[in-house]
DNA sequence: CGATGTCAATATAGTTTCTATACCCATAAA
DNA sequence: TTTATGGGTATAGAAACTATATTGACATCG
């Protein structure tokens, strides 16, 4: 064997999907391995005896509906028992981006997800900046910009270090060889690219990116007591408050998404819960952040 | 062999693995296999001849570099091509919910996400759910509400049907017996759970979550042409607009995600990029998405 | 320039894993 | 009682894999 695999790669993963199917699903058996595996009878047998081996005292046989289940003191020891972790594979499989068999998820709950429609990314785009990154060279690209002085796409070289998502949006975050300076290029609006060419600026002269900013939030001040302790609970607040650390590139993009860019307490405290502390700190971080010039969409918010 | 099993499983993960690092990673060599699977070094080596097999001309050795490169006429066999299913790859990296082992990204780019802190989830309760989702059950829950009416954490009995997501939180959508009607419960808000019991109203009976309406989305009128024109790319729109089904459960959300709840068209364009065109429609809908009284958040915006 | 290191391919022998097949047991449904 | 289904095990043989060794191409370096 190589040093460190006890165990080969394919038969601890079948472990894993056992302890998977156990611990969020509520039992497994046979038929489930070699379904997801495409083993033999036999095999999946020993996979499950196997299992019992590994991991003593977790699995119960329940006689009458014919499969294991997990016995009361479960302590998984293949997996990682994060809610997050499960409901990242339905939200991959909600969306669309992962296959049924890979997410081991066997009773897919009635499930929906708040999806945004968006233009899809160009692969080739997307593996040309992806090279880019990857072997710090400069690209040239054809950008459709919001920007009015410019209506039409414009083939521009970049330098793109970093990708950044907005929880909407994907975009890289590079250096402008046009304007001189870093901002932020949605992928989709990338229309096209051209040749490699040697880098100008990389990922550490972007201050923007390399610098955070702490954002203190804390529940909008006109909610009654009792809700604004539901909101700390939410938010994980201990005291009342809480600071996120964030890129001053990324400001716009949480400001906009926790509903903290224009006052916050002036909305409704039912609809916009959370307030900004630092409002002073948090706006002049703003207008730094919008030092270089963006999107309009972005460069019109610094005021 | 098994029926349909051509090869093994763990073999064809390997293939799937090989051709996802030259398409996305720009290359590939033995000790990429070795690290990732834990084979031998021959054993490595097999792979990738057989990969070469299975995918004639698909790659090129480079002896400088040390490692095959796809070729320029590299067609994906094993693997679904799509920016999504990649990018996917990258957020659940981001985000720290997959092993960076599982996720196959080799250079991880820089990367940033503009996450939104939440109170994380408890396993045991999201298990519970998962039960009486599964089992068609009701569930004892210690409700934390935003109702003023019950400041306090409350036990009631839900039958759970569906899961939902907002691209924020995740909440179930359950019969409240207390309330008598279909309602959304956030996870993190559930603070216990109970026993399960027989269940009261199922899915089929909840014509919220059944019951589609279309949103009619255009770009915002104040744009200039050409911006109206980059924003209908951006969102997929034929002629100008576009609509989108949407679950009445889920209305709610779309609309908040879209910032299309308060009245768009006096927004700021450059902030908010779309509007509505069958305002009233949208408008009855979502007060008919709030007939069953729900938290006060959401009740408060049917007006 | 040859020495060294790295990464590739291949061969052989032996081990582990897995399949195919067969047979047996327990439970639930017909 | 019969039948279907799901569980376990045993055996022989095939497939996959490891360990080890040898070879070749290329880059780097003293």
């Amino acid at each position: 064997m190589n040093e460190g695999h006890a165990i080969r790669w394919g038969v601890e993963q079948r472990l894993e999907f056992i302890e998977f199917r156990l611990f969020w699903e509520g039992g497994i058996n046979r038929g489930d391995i070699i379904e997801i595996f495409g083993v033999s009878v036999p095999q999946a047998s020993k996979d499950l005896t196997m299992y019992q081996e590994a991991a003593p005292g977790n699995v119960e046989y329940d006689k009458s509906a014919k499969r294991y289940i997990p016995s009361h003191a479960f302590r998984p020891r293949f997996l990682r028992p994060e809610p997050d972790v499960y409901l990242s594979r339905l939200r991959a499989l909600g969306e669309g981006f992962s296959r049924p068999e890979d997410s081991w998820v066997a009773h897919v709950p009635e499930l929906d997800i708040a999806v945004t429609p968006h233009r899809s990314i160009d692969t080739a785009i997307l593996r040309s900046v992806l090279v880019a990154i990857r072997e710090r060279r400069s690209l040239d690209v054809c950008y459709q910009s919001m920007n009015t002085k410019r209506p039409d796409p414009v083939w521009r070289r970049i330098t793109p270090h970093a990708f950044g998502y907005d929880g909407f949006r994907w975009h890289t975050r590079a250096f402008c060889h046009l304007e001189n300076g870093f901002k932020d290029f949605l992928l989709p609006r990338i229309l096209e690219t051209g040749s490699l060419g040697d880098p100008v600026a990389l990922g550490d002269r972007d201050a923007l990116w390399q610098e955070h900013v702490g954002i203190e939030i804390a529940p909008h001040p006109h909610l009654t007591d009792s809700q604004k302790k539901v909101v700390a609970k939410d938010y994980g607040m201990a005291d009342g408050s809480m600071v996120l650390n964030v890129r001053y590139a990324m400001l716009f993009y949480v400001l906009k998404r926790l509903g903290l860019l224009g006052d916050p307490e002036k909305e409704d405290p039912r609809r916009q819960h959370i307030v900004v502390v630092n409002k002073e700190e948090v706006q002049s971080a703003l207008a730094r952040s919008e030092t270089v010039e963006v999107d309009a969409e972005r460069s019109f918010l610094a005021q």
